[in-house]
DNA sequence: TGCAGAGTGAACAATCCGTGAAATCGCGCT
DNA sequence: AGCGCGATTTCACGGATTGTTCACTCTGCA
């Protein structure tokens, strides 16, 4: 029931949360989909948390923020040792969690967070450019990779093809043939959609053109 | 007697400490010569803690812990709000505080903090500005060495050969030929890849520019 | 059913990266 | 100061990838 009233509270701020009952589903779980940040109960069935945190740490900065029922000194130092970014004693307020992602997400915001689109099944890394559907890392070429994120920046917004050109393109490179944003976009639903014809993200706005659905 | 003790334990890591008595020799101090981060206690004669924080806050992003006796709530998340990067509940041992610091500075001062990368066949030491690779020491030139660890310090991060030109580079030096990266690149890429052609670490981001892959 | 707009496939054009080699720079040495 | 060598930068070319165009087909709407 803790785990219920803390995720209302984040997502009153804004943020999306997944949970995971035990170490080995939460490593999964962020392979499948990486979060801007990690809350880690030390005390998990499967794998403990401080194993967990060991195995983030090898390959990511995630940040982590420990929650810990022990207030002994050793079990907190050894936590910021490991890498943590924070912790929380048990018995804690949701309040106060939430404060402490906030904060440390204001630390963290301009390594991590930036540039990151995430949807059902779908997640945009602005930085390291790459694009993982299902899980599956895709590749994008360099106009396909601008033409989705603006599109996936403004959910459900429709875009006309003369408004793509002058966005994602050249602006300065006027009059282009817009038949080169319908050529561009049937590319990337053949990348990253299930069903090229019925696209999931990608839909058709007939005579208007394009609209990202998350 | 507590300044004594904390001094001890810090300079023993190897950190410079200078104390401030009070609220405002401590803004003066801070002037004076800026530290690396702050430690403040939020019960201090003439000015209080949380006015100290407010004012450096205006001026700097300098590290801050705070050290607080109450153990309430509101004071902490109020600590926090107002842009601490940690704080530390008193009493406290020193122990705990210097980790709380070296934490802090990891996260803030990867670049200084953190001078020796490392990867699964590569070694990098910031320091001694040697590169291990495969258990063989390599010999760099100082601009691939210096490319290196830009790179490797951002992992999966991809740069453009502009971004690459103005901070690896000397940004004075404005238009460049950013061919001079690609050249640089491939004779690291000769140094340091087994085959050259099929990179491992130094990866070609097509028409935007390269990434390093830990 | 007609028709404008959207999708398809393939050819063509533009762009970018890797390579080799030559030119220039920087710095210690005599 | 002049020399010499390694480091760095520039440049042109070839091949590969990506972007654009176009003719054609298909689809949704009146």
């Amino acid at each position: 029931m803790v785990r219920e009233v803390v995720t209302a509270y984040l997502e009153r701020d804004g943020y999306r949360v997944t949970l995971a009952s035990d170490g080995r589903t939460a490593l999964e779980s962020f392979e499948a989909s990486p979060p801007d940040l990690v809350v880690l109960d030390v005390m998990l069935p499967e794998v403990d948390g401080f194993s967990v945190l060991t195995q983030l740490r090898k390959r990511t900065d995630v940040p982590v923020i420990l929650l810990t029922a022990r207030t002994e000194e050793p079990d907190r130092v050894l936590g910021l040792e490991l890498g943590a970014d924070d912790y929380v004693v048990k018995p804690f307020s949701p309040r106060e969690l939430a404060a402490r992602v906030r904060s440390v997400l204001r630390r963290t915001r301009p390594t991590t967070a930036e540039k990151k689109l995430q949807f059902d099944g779908l997640d945009i890394d602005g930085v390291t450019r790459e694009v993982r559907c299902r899980g599956e890392i895709v590749d994008l070429t360099p106009k396909e990779f601008d033409l989705l994120v603006f599109l996936a920046s403004s959910p459900r917004q429709v875009f006309s093809r003369a408004q793509l050109l002058e966005q994602v393109w050249d602006s300065s490179a006027d009059y282009q043939d817009p038949s080169t944003v319908t050529v561009h976009v049937r590319r990337l639903r053949r990348k990253i959609e299930e069903v090229p014809e019925e696209p999931r993200w990608l839909h058709t706005v007939w005579g208007v053109g394009y609209r990202f659905e998350p």
